[in-house]
DNA sequence: ACACCCATGTAAGGTGTTACATGATTAG
DNA sequence: CTAATCATGTAACACCTTACATGGGTGT
């Protein structure tokens, strides 16, 4: 039903796991907390909710009958329709989660799949995160290759685009290095003063709390 | 007449302008030399080229009437459909890489206009150099300011995307700032005998976009 | 003979945006 | 009262991909 492979379902699904929300909010958070990546409009964004729907993976609820205090209380502003996963939702995302296809290391989903590894036990997490460096290291590959075939027949801006698009990637391999490292050692290695070279980023996360949180009654954030 | 206000297009016009070529070719120009950013199917190629053709920027001219000796040596094999920029063509070009919207700064479209900076004239450089970095800038206001006010609420995964999307950010500046005292300074690029450091030096730009699948559309696909 | 790169195309579909239309609530 | 922001939607279309269809050339 719905092939709808995108991010856009993926994040919401994960967004409205954490917490029922309603539509305008779950934009904004796809626009700040998640959305350094990338910015969805409304009209993606509630056709794609009326979809989910469909689906039975989310049920649209009243905001609130009356605007009563303590609606106001919990949301801040008043709610129309807030949606939230269903069983059967939660269940869907759980197979989104788990599915390690070539697809998960491709820019974007990457970054997608990685804003929910707190929800993400640990091996898909190894799996995720090797299979994005391989796949950045084949590119590398392709680069040099690439750059040694052409190199003078390319102008200097030509050239430094280049340049600079590799060294983008190396230094994201550099990242995933750590973060593996992280992963592996089950460290928490919270770059407080380590190396202070030029990429400055010493990865480094996790906690750990055990693989999955399984609370659905998570009171509403704020 | 079409509005293909696209980067296709734009690229295809700027490659096209260099040297005539052929279809087949062209995509994997785009693909190695230019698209280390971004990657193009026939899908997408042929009909662009064929708008193209129809606005009178471009024309086909037989790859070759006779498979003679000189076609082979010039071209390594053999082409059948050579794609030559007319003079509206080039008129056409120019007008575009004169033309400094807020478009010529949106990740995509930037890669594209640099890789052509070849063929701008300074001014414009620097116009579009400096609205690629306040664009940049104001996104990094953005995301400060979404980090303060969310900060405890988010799990350490999520923070880490978010730090390390900024840094990608504050790198494409630093970047560009290298770039535009370069242009100031009527210095060219050659970077050669300049900083050398450990990690090479600036760096940091459109990691989060344009994917670049390997080879989509491989007609030979098993 | 077979496989595999070169080379050109088309039809259908996916995935998202822009621009528009509408109204409720809150702050000055 | 008015403006801004919150809130929900829809229709049209931009732009690109996938999968298919077709055939020539070249090496083993």
């Amino acid at each position: 039903m719905s092939r709808r492979s995108g991010i856009l379902e993926f994040a919401v699904l994960g967004l409205l796991r954490e917490s029922p929300m309603h539509g305008y909010e779950l934009r904004k958070r796809l626009n700040t907390s998640l959305g350094v990546f990338r910015a969805f409009s409304y009209g993606s964004l509630y056709p794609c909710l009326k979809t989910l729907v469909a689906n039975g993976w989310l049920i649209e609820e009243p905001g609130n009958a009356l605007e009563d205090a303590r609606a106001a209380s919990l949301a801040g502003r008043r709610a129309k329709i807030v949606y939230r996963l269903t069983a059967e939702g939660k269940e869907h995302f759980e197979e989104l989660l788990a599915h390690t296809g070539p697809d998960a290391w491709e820019d974007e989903h990457f970054a997608a799949r990685f804003a929910f590894f707190g929800q993400t036990s640990r091996d898909v997490r190894m799996r995720v995160l090797e299979g994005r460096r391989s796949r950045l290291e084949e590119r590398l590959e392709k680069m040099r290759a690439s750059l040694a075939r052409t190199r003078e027949r390319l102008d200097d801006y030509t050239l430094e685009l280049q340049r600079h698009g590799m060294e983008s990637v190396e230094r994201e391999v550099r990242w995933l290095n750590e973060l593996i490292e992280s992963e592996r050692s089950g460290r928490d290695l919270r770059r407080d003063a380590t190396s202070q070279d030029t990429s400055g980023d010493t990865g480094g996360m996790s906690r750990d709390r055990g693989s999955s949180r399984t609370d659905p009654s998570d009171p509403t954030a704020k």
